[in-house]
DNA sequence: GTGTACCGGTACTCCACCGTATCGGTACAC
DNA sequence: GTGTACCGATACGGTGGAGTACCGGTACAC
């Protein structure tokens, strides 16, 4: 990402100036983000880091100045919008689509989550990295959704339960592992979506 | 708390070990959490407080073994149900008193929670201690409001939504920072109740 | 008044990490 | 082939916190 000049159709080499391959910087990034998930985001240390991907301090710090811009460059890295294509014609298949794809990353977002969710209320870029990464594709997809249910006239445009969807998503999403002590597997959050999400929406 | 033995009905002094008045013990207490919800965990060190509240490292081992039992003790002397004494004989009228209270402690608490949330993976102790300083009283609050509402006759006891309630009400109310930045307060949390748990019941 | 034991202060050891510097090996450019 | 410059390894100084040890002062018990 800061390293490639992407510049022949077919090589990836082209007189870059590292010599760390996109697989190499990903072993980086999967490594860093797979020890906060584990230790909290204070607790990983570059040397860590090094040591785990067999790699010198020397070159975490060539490519990334500090720890925060080494995360937050992971973070943009691992960035993928998890409820990409759900598009069923319906918005409650949507939703309960939704809750399906959520409950299968659920573990790992929601652990990244909770160790980063501290750190960014003292560095700007990390947190523009997490919402951008974790946060904000997902909501979007949401708001897609119930766009399209508006539009489609399943819901009226100024249902006052709209604006909460994605939070009460979210939400239930994060606080089931404090409350229950397991986190939101598939199951759990489409019976939420059936039980709570649906009837708030007049749908069922 | 863990060095009183309150004996005479009037004096605090007899014969006890620690010469640390429980008001100076909550200064203690007041100073560690405050640390935590402003630096994190990680950051609170026990030099710190020893600093901000004028007294020696030596003092606060001596009452406490390490940090995460000094700031377990803290949690547990922080421990109050802030949904006490609701009940207004309607469940909507309850929900809407709920959240009017919650938005009012929603930053300092959801601040601690954050900071220790990732903690509490770690230590057994510690996690105990925050379900019952902060969640597990709250979390109960709301269920007897439910079973009040369920004996009246205004839900029925098999209503899918229910066992949802709970984890709606405190998971809006922690992921607001997240998408929107800014602190649940009461008025957007009574606007939820209004929006979305009481529909969710069929209570509107 | 005397003794005890706790308090606050400080100095100390130990340890882990940060960030830098140095160095040999080597892959690639030309 | 030769040069360049990046990689991985290691070593280094500096910093800061965890706990511990010691010490003088003092408040309370009796």
């Amino acid at each position: 990402m800061t390293s490639q000049a992407a510049e022949g159709p077919e090589t990836v080499v082209a007189s870059r100036r590292s010599k760390i391959t996109p697989e190499r910087e990903r072993e980086f990034f999967d490594a860093v983000l797979e020890q906060i998930r584990e230790c909290g985001y204070d607790s990983v240390t570059m040397e860590g880091i090094a040591a785990s991907t067999r790699c010198s301090k020397s070159t975490l710090y060539r490519q990334w100045k500090t720890k925060p811009q080494f995360v937050a460059a992971a973070l943009r890295a691992s960035r993928r919008v998890r409820f990409a294509g759900i598009d069923t014609g319906s918005l409650a298949e949507d939703l309960r689509q939704a809750a399906r794809a959520a409950g299968d990353w659920s573990g790992k977002d929601t652990r990244l989550l909770q160790a980063l969710g501290h750190a960014v209320t003292s560095d700007q870029e990390l947190a523009q990295a997490l919402r951008e990464a974790l946060v904000h594709p997902e909501i979007a997809a949401l708001e897609e959704m119930l766009a399209r249910g508006v539009a489609r006239g399943e819901v009226r445009a100024d249902h006052p339960a709209l604006e909460y969807i994605p939070a009460m998503m979210f939400g239930v999403l994060r606080v089931r592992p404090v409350l229950n002590g397991q986190y939101a597997d598939a199951d759990y959050l489409v019976r939420f979506v059936e039980a709570a999400v649906l009837p708030a929406l007049g749908l069922a």
